[in-house]
DNA sequence: CGCTTCTGTTTGACATGTCAAGCAGACTGT
DNA sequence: ACAGTCTGCTTGACATGTCAAACAGAAGCG
């Protein structure tokens, strides 16, 4: 009944896993090393960096990079600490929490995303052709058209299958 | 002085990214509804399972699915509690621990190898053609060659870069 | 208004991962 | 054989992620 992977597909699919699981650790690494930043924190800084004013509402956010909104307010506690960014009350809505760059946060970000590129080039990027780059851009359509049908990244979720 | 990604590059990288974070969140959220099974304990029931005797040393399966011995040895104290592995003495040296299947974790894990693989087929390995599967294990291979070189998967580390 | 319901966020309890000891059995050289 | 060291594994403390409950303000409605 089973149809499973021919030698091609599981080399495909092989090949996808543990190059996630190494690149993820070596660009982990890379950016711990070189700017004391988790991979968390990156994708919090360079997204808020990249709003008007440096600020962002909690949930846009957490949405943004597909966080749960516990997950990315626990997270801002810890960064709040460190001082990389600030809680700020919502003008428009009293319940609402705007995530705001510190100064220092903007300094780490800016240089933290140079040395990041580095990285990126360094282990992926400067590794692979035009060709390569081109059938990568290919793949992850392809699969993420798919998966924006299987579950809609925020209508009514009513996930099609595996009820 | 920054080499900035150029718009093909950067596509090629946050398509990746993407794909990484949403296709991992669907495979593994199939895996849990499937078979109750987190992707923790399928490499590790998997990777056993392979092995003669569905049993292993403790050491090598940590290395096999790359984690920290002191992880897995957590998880599998986790696992041992639901039953789907053992731990057994090791006969050639005294220190050894072997993890072994029981027969609930081999019931278990050729259940879940059937849905897990039609998950995989229907939200990654199906939605490509030929040529998509082998630019992936072009790039996969490229990009892995590299990161063993920076960092070999076991002798003795030097770490060329950044210290 | 005053109620009910909805929403955005926080919180606490718990699951999982990491790091640095701790420990006991194996190995080495004298 | 035995002191010193190495190895394989476990453990505990702590960081981070998840889930469900708790809240307070916003919205809709009689």
């Amino acid at each position: 009944m089973t149809r499973w992977l021919s030698d091609d597909e599981m080399r495909a699919w092989l090949g996808y896993r543990r190059l996630r699981t190494l690149l993820d650790l070596q660009i982990t690494r890379d950016l711990a090393a070189d700017s004391g930043l988790s991979d968390a924190d990156y994708d919090v800084l360079s997204t808020v960096s990249a709003a008007a004013d440096h600020r962002m509402r909690l949930g846009e956010l957490a949405a943004a990079i597909r966080w749960s909104v516990s997950r990315l307010s626990h997270h801002v506690s810890r960064m709040q600490q460190r001082g990389l960014v600030t809680r700020d009350d919502c003008a428009s809505d009293g319940r609402g929490a705007t995530v705001v760059l510190t100064d220092q946060g903007w300094a780490t970000i800016q240089e933290a995303a140079k040395l990041h590129v580095a990285s990126v080039r360094e282990h992926f990027i400067d590794l692979l052709d035009p060709a390569d780059l081109a059938a990568l851009a290919t793949i992850s359509d392809k699969v993420l058209a798919h998966l924006d049908q299987v579950t809609p990244p925020d209508p009514a979720r009513k996930s099609s299958k595996r009820p």
